[in-house]
DNA sequence: TTGTAGGCGTTATCAA
DNA sequence: TTGATAACGCCTACAA
């Protein structure tokens, strides 16, 4: 044991990698070395055991492979790097049930988790937080703490857009039913559109994956809409490969937008999108988080980061 | 307390949780009834001090937001969730110094980890393995227990291919130096072309990064081949979008080939590429970890699987 | 089949 | 500034 080798008792060499300040800096110092040569580290269970701590926290997201999610796993883990604090992650595979199951097990290993996208139902959400420091991002749960990317500004800005250039007849192509954000776009597209004096043709619900976009190509040339907006950059860049594959130009026959910037410019030609800040998300989330397991309990609150339309080259004046 | 309200000691509890096959099983029953009306779940901190067994392994990665990597860890974690262990994420950032301290830190608080294409130098690597449990994916250190996705194989299939189609220059796109993978495919290329008598450019190093690729379009057409083989298909994908860019077709004029298979059909027209199996690359990681963790001390092995050659249709005969 | 006692490695408390 | 002691909540002999 390194307290008998430095010499001093168990409590000193507790206190050295706890609170150093306490001691004499040369005391310190004989008991680093000790440790050191001997290849000590304090053990994490027991020191978990007994402050209460795991200094883990969980970050769940429906399917990492989904573009969209690494950028903000990768935030959540990077911030809660910076404070000695470990990332285990969970995924639900998009299912509402297993998400619940990866919840509770999680709560165990950690000191709270940020949930993502969450497809849970409202009332086990509010649940799952009640018992353990829960930190939703894009979902807006009543009573929960949340960061949301409002994609619906630049939804709105999209629409205002392809009305600009003289389209009068749409469509929005929809994503997974129990997403949040999915909600919003197809809202805000509507509403936006329905002021504009816009016709929405909608379309979907569509699990985010190339293919489906890729499919729905053939519905979306049936509907004899100019333009697109879809869900996500994932579905949009999909119609745009069936849209190219059946023959029709894009921008010159149909004008694209997508939503999360997850392609950047790798499409072609390059896709224009909303843009969120999703690795500020991540890192605004893990901020909530450790403020509430600290204790310091403010009301739940929302936070809310802007996403703009960003205009690159799939979107053009209306043909004809 | 849960052992009071039952009428059983404290013992008693602990057994129903951990082999509830040496009590009566009405006891279980009873005991289990009251546990989960107070909403007792066994302490899991404490029950890992006891048993020196975290439940819970890492796993590490260079970049989460590089499209490789995402599948693997999802396997990783599909797999050690089956078996009621959870997955701690460590992010390098390319990195061999922050991996070094991203292990040593994931080491305190797993049973062991997986390191995929990690890029420390090998007996920094071995130094580690040395001290806890530790499985490479993609690196060939000889003493440590490693997966080994052989795109070999299909790096050579692909020169046969290319060769059979008439192409007598090509070049090899090379992706990071201390990549092992980026080591093995160039030498690939190199042996076989030789083999075949055909000359090899060899370009890079390169990132993994789409901007890479598409500036990397230049090189490729000054160097008059009529084919590139990529180190990725992040590369080769930019390389693509470099090439139209620039007025060259692919493949009439220049034919590709990625690796790794990542993108799927994503890319217009859909990439030839090396198909490996990266998911099960990382569930067998996991199954050679949670055999080592469990102290059934084989030899330290490699196990390989192979990476065939995939042509769509960036591959074409040689021009002139 | 169940209970009792001891201890896992650390930190908080109190005393010196 | 440092030491002694008692927990933290559980599991594992050993005893009954």
């Amino acid at each position: 044991m390194v307290a008998a080798a430095a010499g001093v008792s168990a409590s000193t060499v507790s206190r050295v990698y706890s609170h150093p300040h306490l001691l004499r800096a040369d005391t310190v110092e004989r008991v680093r070395k000790v440790a050191d040569d001997l290849g000590y580290v304090p053990h994490f269970t027991a020191r978990a055991l007994i402050t209460g701590r795991l200094s883990t926290i969980g970050v769940v997201v429906p399917d990492i492979a989904n573009p969209f999610f690494p950028p903000v796993i990768r935030a959540v883990q990077a911030r809660a790097g910076e404070v000695g604090v470990g990332t285990l992650l969970g995924d639900t595979d998009e299912d509402p049930v297993k998400e619940e199951s990866v919840l509770l097990a999680l709560q165990q290993r950690t000191d709270g988790v940020v949930l993502v996208s969450s497809r849970m139902p409202e009332p086990r959400i509010q649940k799952m937080a009640a018992g353990h420091p829960l930190v939703l991002v894009n979902r807006d749960v009543e009573g929960v703490d949340r960061v949301l990317i409002e994609t619906t500004l630049g939804m709105r800005q999209a629409v205002e857009h392809l009305a600009r250039l003289g389209h009068r007849r749409i469509a929005y192509l929809g994503g997974p039913e129990s997403s949040w954000s999915n909600g919003e776009r197809a809202a805000a597209v509507s509403d936006c559109a329905g002021r504009l004096g816009i016709e929405v043709i909608s379309l979907g619900p569509h699990r985010p994956e190339h293919e489906e976009g890729r499919r729905a190509a053939a519905a979306v040339l049936t509907a004899g809409v100019t333009g697109v907006l879809a869900f996500d950059d994932v579905l949009a860049q999909g119609l745009l490969a069936g849209l190219v594959e059946a023959g029709a130009r894009v921008p010159a026959d149909v004008s694209l937008v997508g939503c999360d910037d997850i392609l950047a410019v790798r499409t072609v030609p390059p896709l224009s999108t909303v843009h969120g800040p999703s690795m500020e998300a991540g890192r605004l989330a893990v901020e909530l988080l450790l403020a509430k397991i600290e204790g310091q309990a403010t009301d739940p609150q929302a936070v809310r980061v802007p996403a703009p339309f960003l205009d690159r080259a799939t979107t053009g004046p209306a043909p004809g």
